[in-house]
DNA sequence: GAAAAACGCTTACAATGTAAACAAATCTCC
DNA sequence: GGAGATTTGTTTACATTGTAAGCGTTTTTC
């Protein structure tokens, strides 16, 4: 009896009002940026009243949350099907890059502390865990207690620093791609020096 | 007629207004974190009326842009005169943590694109030119054209990420000075491997 | 001292996040 | 199949925010 067709891709006509929210708060967060990010235009975005969220979400934070922890999800898989001749770090990189509001989002201090969203803190855990992968060699190095995270502290510190500084205008690379990589590649290459490339996933 | 009462240290009596509307934003900014901070409550902590404010900048990024500026001026001059027998480094990150929301006001997206706000420019890249010193030995080898600027931003990236980790609560370190100095120094040496120590000032 | 500028204030308004109460739709269990 | 309960989206309401306009008062300038 409800409309649930599914039309175009734009809007997915009957899909979850949850999904719909959380696509709509993505897609208004790299078109406007996140202070411009309003709840009620999303809701406008979506197409229903400016309390409906509300209904999926407990507050404003609660939905910026969800759309964090898509990234963090996002990121991971990235990072775990970077493609080939790519680095892992330049996939980092290349990711902010191309998200670069949902970047600054899933890094902000709003969800701090710890805790408050379980499954945003899942998630980064999870995309953290692949820095973990890379520096150590050995997955399960930081999962024993006495394991020194420091090197994979160093990694994360590194790519993040650098995505960081380039979203944010304070390091200009070149617009075209495929210098634009090379370039991160050779900063990248300034920091941890034994980088293991990934030209072979198997 | 007018209350100028100079009571306690709080509220430096006769102070020109800008200065004092700039402290009671910083001491804001720290106590309750850069979204709750409004330019009405910085009033109400100065004991003007909410726009009294515009009288001394334009709006309320034009005050945070000089709270902003205020906090790379310091940042620089902390890297000159870092204490003996701590790294460069060190003084960066150790800079950030105790002023998180500073810190993160700095590099927050919101005064992109450059040119916005010239003297918070000027300031940042005063304090990144302390990375190009450190990173290439020589100071202007920066200036030159074709002079690389990888290494600077390598260290930059390091130390940035590094510090944003770190406040953002994704790497938890000892809450002993002595030992978070170390910690980080740990960390550090793991990115910039030849990092230079700064045990004498001379 | 008068004209001009600078300063801080009051008032006003649109936009936001969110609470409360309501109506329609859906589900549950007999 | 239907009565009650739950879910879902809506309308209304309100306090708070950033900021515009205009006003008197103080300070500066000449």
């Amino acid at each position: 009896m409800s409309i649930n067709q599914s039309d175009s891709e734009s809007t997915p006509a009957r899909a979850d009002l949850r999904a719909r929210l959380i696509r709509a708060a993505r897609a208004l967060l790299e078109t406007q940026g996140r202070e411009e990010l309003t709840l009620r235009g999303v809701a406008r975005a979506v197409g229903v009243s400016h309390m409906a969220p509300y209904r999926r979400f407990k507050d404003k934070d609660d939905l910026l949350a969800a759309v964090a922890e898509e990234g963090f999800k996002e990121l991971a898989q990235r990072l775990d099907t970077a493609s080939e001749g790519e680095t892992t770090g330049v996939a980092y990189v290349a990711f902010a890059l191309d998200n670069p509001a949902l970047y600054r989002l899933m890094f902000g201090a709003q969800f701090t502390p710890a805790g408050r969203f379980p499954a945003l803190d899942a998630a980064s855990a999870q995309a953290f865990a692949f820095c973990a992968d890379i520096a150590g060699g050995d997955a399960n190095e930081l999962a024993q207690e006495n394991a020194s995270p420091y090197a994979a502290w160093a990694l994360w510190a590194s790519v993040h620093g650098l995505a960081s500084l380039i979203i944010d205008g304070r390091i200009p690379l070149s617009t075209d791609p495929a210098r634009r990589d090379a370039e991160i590649s050779e900063i990248l290459g300034r920091t941890i020096d034994p980088y293991p490339a990934r030209n072979a996933k198997s």
